[in-house]
DNA sequence: ATAAGTTTGTGAAGAATTTCACAAGCCTTG
DNA sequence: CAAGGCTTGTGAAATTCTTCACAAACTTAT
């Protein structure tokens, strides 16, 4: 989140932020600020506040966003796709190196600047492509059989956008992002208003 | 995330689930199930653990799925048409009034049942049809104008793809998914991978 | 009906996170 | 170069969240 911000700062060319400033700017205190860059370093200068620029890079850094991660889709859906086309991916170094599905009317169909492979292909590539990541927009119902196969393969990190909880071994980074959850939260938070202390 | 769930266990006809078993099936502790729960009410029995069908159906209410939302979705990109193809979305009863861009080679066409709407209609639109959620799928550079403008119009709930931070009156709720920093948050596991204890 | 075996609900203890507050440090001005 | 004005970095206090532990209560078996 921080990223984001500084980034856009940066882009609008400020040369330095206060914590006092970025908190206003997404939602927080000047002391959590300030906490949470120290725990990664001592960025800022006193009396001035942080570099934009170069805490972007240390930022990136810390977050391993130098390098060109290798990706793989799993589901040639309309998630995929949007991901696929979504500028933010590729500009941070995910690389999608293979899209996947087993529904024979999709394999071999043209998607993006890839062909839809087949999934029966998915251990093979992901061990020759050295992909470490892959998006899981499958249905239910397969995701952990799919999950424990490319879990051999190599993968070490599943962005997971079918709504199942993933059982992986401790060493596997699983993120799952269900959208109904997301609208069930907007729903409770509506629902609730005013017997609360205003939900933001 | 407990509704899913007790609802997938209600589907395999079990009658009752203990804290413990709850905690088990999705990676947390016995006492903080309890916890979570009582904070809501008094659900369980002693000595058998939670009524599986009745707790979905308290929590549904607690969340306020009884009843119809109604959503417009601003973008007719790929992420609002993942959205709006997903069951597990107009299956809690949200369902979609409206898909709007401002895209002429998009207003008019098809898209699921709907047809794609012109941005212009937005306000009139939303009023009328007493819409108070919006999803919005639409370029950062343009979420903010576009959130000012729905709010006028009644919306109270944003569910937010643009990888912007949105500032909204303190009466309205917003939910920010970001795609690219779930990834990102990949990213960081997989480099940081044995200095911490273990990343889940 | 009684006893044995479970499991909840919840105060209290413990851990983690957030906020406070201020010394130390940097920049600017005169 | 010294003084005044900001802003960071960080221990300590305050708050919030999680875990512990156990009495109360329910079920089942005999």
């Amino acid at each position: 989140m921080y990223l984001r911000y500084l980034e856009e700062l940066d882009g609008r060319g400020q040369h330095t932020a206060s914590s006092d400033e970025l908190a206003t700017l997404f939602g927080t205190t000047p002391a959590q600020v300030r906490k949470d860059l120290s725990s990664f370093g001592s960025f800022g200068k006193r009396g001035l506040g942080y570099p934009v620029h170069e805490l972007s890079a240390q930022l990136r850094a810390i977050l391993g966003l130098g390098r060109e991660w290798r990706v793989v889709i799993i589901g040639a859906g309309k998630i995929g796709a949007a991901l696929a086309n979504y500028h933010g991916f590729t500009d941070r170094g995910f690389r999608v190196v293979g899209v996947y599905d087993n529904n024979p009317a999709k394999i071999g169909q043209k998607w993006g600047e890839e062909l839809v492979r087949d999934m029966v292909d998915l251990e093979r590539d992901v061990k020759r492509d050295d992909a470490l990541i892959a998006v899981l927009a499958i249905p239910a119902d397969d995701a952990q059989a799919v999950v424990d196969r490319i879990i051999k393969a190599g993968i070490r990190a599943i962005l997971n956008f079918a709504p199942a909880q993933l059982q992986v071994p401790s060493h596997i980074s699983v993120k799952t992002v269900n959208m109904a959850m997301e609208l069930e939260g907007l729903s409770f938070a509506l629902t609730n208003m005013g017997a609360d202390k205003g939900a933001a």
